[in-house]
DNA sequence: ATCTTTGCTGACCAAATGGTCAAACCAATC
DNA sequence: GATTGGTTTGACCATTTGGTCAGCAAAGAT
């Protein structure tokens, strides 16, 4: 299913998704969303018909794009260990261009929006690479369904919780910023140090 | 300021909380609430004059808690390993009770919801706490806010995003639930495990 | 030049929603 | 049993909101 867009349509995608992430499906307002991309709100039925077709059409892309991004891994010839640190790096970059908070409040409110991601249900490489790597014993035998929600929870929380842990911490804009921009290396660090230590510990 | 609640008050803000929680300010709707509370939607704004009001009372307590919380940090003079394995327990009990992804939600929708909360700007107990152990030498060296974050993030990412992990690992209720019973227990050791690492790696 | 198609819009509509109010209800007091 | 005060509600209102539609404008096509 291609879609070919004119600029119309862009710009409509475009201010939907910034109205939407802000606000959710029920706080967005069609008329913002047109004023947004400098349009009549019935452009906007025009294009999509109807509020519901046009979140769809944000949320799933969205949604797409989170599912590929954990699902895929690399399988370039390198360590696990370079693999690691790219995956972190490529995530939480993603994080900070797309909105997870959005994601997380669309199924809170609506569950049955996951059901249509089939791909969530093919375990995610990362868990069968790294099942792999504790049988052949290069890491040590951690749960790699832990190390797989450690991950994801170190590279996400910072972003959907940026507001309150600034707050929480007493830090300014600046300050917080900088350690943000440290802040991949250093997960990518502690997960690969956690990983390589030896199986003795427990 | 003491609130002396009557029971019907009571029941209000619990279908109240229920409600908002599950569909967000501009998604909950005041005739939902007042049919969980079993009575008419007139009697809501007998006890509490708006939407607004009502939202405010929730979302306040439940900020409170979750920052005085936050700022708590245990004085028991027991070692700094048992203050945080009490730590991490409490704070995961309080997370699958209280919704902090509708806390999130919110402050997203309006930063300024932030602002009524100045205990926030304490800066939290236990960081102050962590600067001291890394000046005594008791702990390896690494930024403290680090570490909060790194708590924080273990915590409460599993929690907020429980749907979709679900999904994208392949497991059923009961096998999550399962996972999720150890999990505080696992977090709290290799937090334990990563601070006590001797300073000589970086 | 005229017709046709496509993109776009102002004006309008029906339904939903937060909020109001006069009247009903009910327990306590006289 | 009448009065009083707080509590509860059905009926109603004003506004907001997603959505529709007839028609206008521009660009090809004939």
């Amino acid at each position: 299913m291609v879609h070919i867009e004119n600029d119309t349509e862009t710009a409509i995608l475009k201010a939907a998704r910034q109205v939407f992430e802000h606000h959710g499906y029920t706080g967005a307002r069609m008329q913002q969303i047109a004023d947004e991309a400098g349009m009549s709100k019935a452009s906007l039925h025009y294009y999509f018909r109807s509020k519901e077709n046009l979140f769809d059409r944000i949320f799933d892309d969205t949604m797409n794009d989170f599912m590929s991004l954990v699902s895929t891994w690399d399988n370039a010839e390198d360590s696990w260990e370079d693999k690691l640190r790219r995956f972190v790096h490529q995530f939480f970059a993603f994080l900070q261009r797309e909105s997870l908070l959005f994601i997380l409040g669309e199924i809170n409110r609506n569950p049955e929006l996951l059901k249509r991601h089939r791909k969530g249900k093919i375990k995610a490489r990362f868990i069968t690479y790294f099942e792999s790597l504790v049988a052949k014993g290069e890491i040590q035998g951690t749960d790699p369904k832990l190390i797989f929600i450690y991950l994801h929870a170190l590279c996400a929380y910072p972003i959907l919780n940026r507001n309150m842990l600034r707050y929480t911490m007493g830090q300014n804009e600046n300050e917080f910023q900088q350690l943000m921009n440290h802040y991949p290396s250093h997960v990518a660090d502690t997960l690969i140090h956690l990983l390589k230590q030896d199986p003795s510990r427990q």
